[in-house]
DNA sequence: ATCAACCTAAATTTCGAAGATCTATTGACG
DNA sequence: CGTCAATAGATCTTCGAAATTTAGGTTGAT
């Protein structure tokens, strides 16, 4: 059982709030599994707190897209599957572009300091893939702070908010792969090159290579996702083991 | 006070799910006015139902950005602004012409046929701006229909996805501007225009079109907005009149 | 007269239990 | 033996009340 953190160890102004945050990260790191079932009561005594705040963060989780709920039949994390990662990647290439080359129009010595500071870290930040198979936390903040820094200064809120949960979305998928074959690639050459191009206010070229970036990405958690299964397997409820 | 539907006159299995879709038509239809507070004892009045069905709808909408929740302070229909509408109206002239694009690549026959009937069905829907001020929500519904079918082969349900949400939000804004004065602008010609260079495979000139379609709606817009006021009114809550 | 601390009132947030719905099992019947 | 219906268990959904928190007004001291 993956260790649990417990609403303690935020500190949001309200529960819901706090398992809304908590629950997000155990989706997105897939401590929670794609499929898999999120009973109100396994999660009242995960995060231990009352059904409101639980039912009100997986509302909330559902708008995001990283839990699906059928009618009278419950919460799980939102499936998995080739067809919807494409369509992730596809729609996140596009966002992320925009995203890249407003913040190239718009940018000023601010964002470029900002985003200098954010690859230093990010590059001084060895990507040690841990020994029990899920990924440095800290290289993944980092990474995704980079990618944050590069688009900080797009001017849109609205487009911003769209670009963060697409980033959730296929981060998830990210975490998967990991999960089932621990080899890191190098990407830090990749980072380095795309920040030039911004900071050389090349936005087509910026775009573009981060297009390839996200694609290259999608290629690798394509084929550990055909590894494990076609679909989302069915991912037969038990109720506590076979009797 | 505006008429509420309540909750019988939906049929969804849950509550909540009634709530969120009658609070997600009254927002955007303004019948809840940008700004206003959202208490929660008023809304159990107004739908007829307990407290858990209507927080868990309100924080489905805070995803969709049309409420706004301040910790402990509560909910309230999101605020309006030049600023803000600006940047919505931006991020979706990107969206709905990606979306188009994309629609127009994947379209076959069965999308040209829905599409020429939306069409249809909404130039024979004459926009008559009713007696009260509220548009016509016939007239709104196959406008809505219209733009959707446009877009409907787009083949990404997270892009559908975002550009519904976004359509949500601007038409909000639509409904605020039509309240103030009532001259229903004659689009009938842009739309059969927007048509016309989709069902051509033009789609350059079609995503132009609608770039224009969408940016004179938020001109027009934008001035009757200033006319009410620049920044959102305080709008102080008074409990029931000064005593 | 001004400011701070306290106290009261309203609203939000959370909990625990009752009501409604779905799933699985059991038993009867063709 | 298979199919179908009824029942029992589990789970989701909703309600009403208790616990916290915020906002506003009053009192008292400087």
């Amino acid at each position: 059982m993956p260790p649990a953190a417990t609403v303690d160890d935020l500190t949001e102004p309200t529960l819901n709030a706090s398992v809304c945050n908590l629950l997000r990260a155990d989706i997105v790191a897939c401590r929670l599994m794609p499929n898999e079932r999120l009973r109100l009561e396994a999660l009242r005594e995960r995060y231990g707190v009352g059904g409101s705040p639980v039912r009100e963060a997986l509302m909330r989780l559902q708008g995001e897209g990283l839990v699906e709920l059928e009618q009278h039949k419950g919460f799980r994390v939102s499936a998995v599957s080739r067809e919807r990662l494409l369509d992730l990647m596809r729609t996140r290439i596009e966002i992320e572009g925009l995203a890249l080359r407003w913040s190239i129009e718009h940018g000023g010595v601010e964002w470029e300091a900002d985003l200098l500071g954010a690859f230093h870290r990010l590059a001084n930040r060895h990507k040690t893939a841990s020994h029990d198979g899920t990924i440095d936390a800290d290289w993944s903040r980092e990474h995704r702070a980079f990618h944050t820094a590069l688009v900080a200064a797009c001017g849109s809120p609205t487009l911003l908010g769209i670009r963060e949960n697409l980033f959730d979305r296929t981060t998830r998928y990210v975490a998967l792969s990991i999960l089932s074959r621990t080899t890191p690639r190098n990407d830090a050459a990749e980072h380095e090159q795309i920040m030039r191009a911004a900071l050389n206010r090349d936005a087509a070229r910026a775009v573009a290579l981060t297009g390839e970036h996200i694609e290259r990405t999608m290629a690798r958690v394509m084929k550990s996702l055909g590894e494990r299964s076609a679909e989302t397997p069915p991912q037969r409820a038990n109720g506590r083991g076979a009797r």
